[in-house]
DNA sequence: AACGGGCCTAACCCCGGGTTAAGCCCGGCC
DNA sequence: GGCCGGGCTTAACCCGGGGTTAGGCCCGTT
């Protein structure tokens, strides 16, 4: 069964769709407000989110957005508005699937579980190598050409969020919910200093990357060196 | 871009779609009813079904369960009953999505991008190749004949906006919209500003377009150069 | 000829990101 | 308990890429 947070405003609907889920053995995390459910998916990483747009808070798409920019969780959106222009809209920002109000608690369950048909189909956790790079997850350790690094443990979680995905641009709110398990309040400095620190111990500068390249105004990326 | 099997019997909507598909720059396979359709599918190994109910030779939720017996393949399932029950039974048969009719080909393109962006693993987007052009979304990288383009934020932004529409011109609100993320607002010189820039970086001029040609009072369209 | 949409150059300046240094917390050790 | 040191955060400063704005040219249309 899956771990679902509900992010929906109206009272009777959001209750009674919890209970509804929880009644079948899910577990159901709940929030009436965009916001406030945004701190509860980085506190609680659940395996599926489904988020009501036309929140009182903040607009759907712009909170869609940023759940974006801090989780690779699937999305299912719920609406009353089912134009064309709002499905495409949703879809284009990220969303894995739209149902429009009203619908039954089989249906929204019946859409979980394809979602996560669908996300299940990858699972590994095997060493990593990237170049010269290589990171064990398990072992907690890495290695360059060889020589084992002497990372601590945030630097090595940054890295190991990083090598997930190599050759991704991940971005900054995405790192830090994964590293440090809190909202990225944007002017935090803390993990630009890790970064440097990591840099310095994989031989390189932010000038000249070899591994580490920033992506100005979007995230940090892993990739193997050129040449 | 995707390849596409389109199953539908009805001549008007399988034509239409079949051909706006294909000037978007996907492949399309046609075919009128279930059994062909599952022989095309064995055949050509399609990269996304779109699959209506409602055929004359099969029930549709019977062929889902054989295409699934067969494939992984992520269906889309369009169906003018909308019921409750049909959507559960699709999406547990093994649907991925569910489109109601009637609907149009850009939405219909919004859910087959989504679909393929969640069944490639990792839920990486693929690469875009437009003539000599190649776009990769997930890493921000863009390469002309296999050289490396620096391109900034904005300008990744708005080649990428082009290039997940090939062929078709995007108005300039909709490129605004997608970019900058406000409206636009008429005398907004920014756009063609970053437009100027690209198609430098792009070599090439607005008098002797190769990639970006704009169409004079519509959009801007990105395609491949002739010859 | 006048208009307006589109294009380009140049200048300005903001803010994202990098780095260093200082302080704080905490666990280990004597 | 007091000292020590590694590790993390916070603050302060710097840098420069790049986004915006302004001004003017070009050219097709009316």
């Amino acid at each position: 069964m899956a771990h679902v947070l509900l992010i929906e405003d109206d009272d009777r609907i959001r209750r009674s769709l919890a209970r509804l889920l929880a009644e079948r053995g899910h577990e159901v995390d709940a929030e009436a407000a965009g916001l406030p459910g945004l701190q509860r998916l980085i506190d609680r990483s659940p395996d599926v989110v489904v988020l009501d747009l036309g929140l009182p808070d903040i607009d759907g798409v712009d909170l869609l957005r940023m759940v974006r920019a801090t989780s690779q969780v699937p999305v299912i959106v719920a609406t009353a508005r089912d134009g064309e222009r709002d499905i495409v809209t949703t879809l284009d920002a990220g969303a894995d699937d739209h149902v429009a109000k009203p619908f039954s608690a089989e249906q929204l369950e019946a859409r979980i579980r394809a979602v996560l048909r669908r996300a299940n189909a990858g699972g590994r956790e095997a060493a990593i190598h990237v170049g010269d790079l290589t990171i064990d997850p398990a072992g907690r350790t890495a290695s360059l050409a060889d020589e084992a690094l002497d990372l601590s443990r945030l630097e090595f979680d940054l890295l190991l969020a990083l090598a997930r995905r190599p050759g991704e641009v991940i971005p900054r709110g995405q790192l830090f919910a994964e590293v440090w398990r809190q909202p990225y309040g944007g002017g935090d400095k803390t993990l630009d200093v890790h970064l440097s620190w990591l840099r310095r111990k994989l031989g390189e500068t932010a000038a000249h990357p070899r591994y580490l390249h920033t992506v100005r105004g979007v995230g940090i990326k892993l990739s193997a060196p050129d040449g």
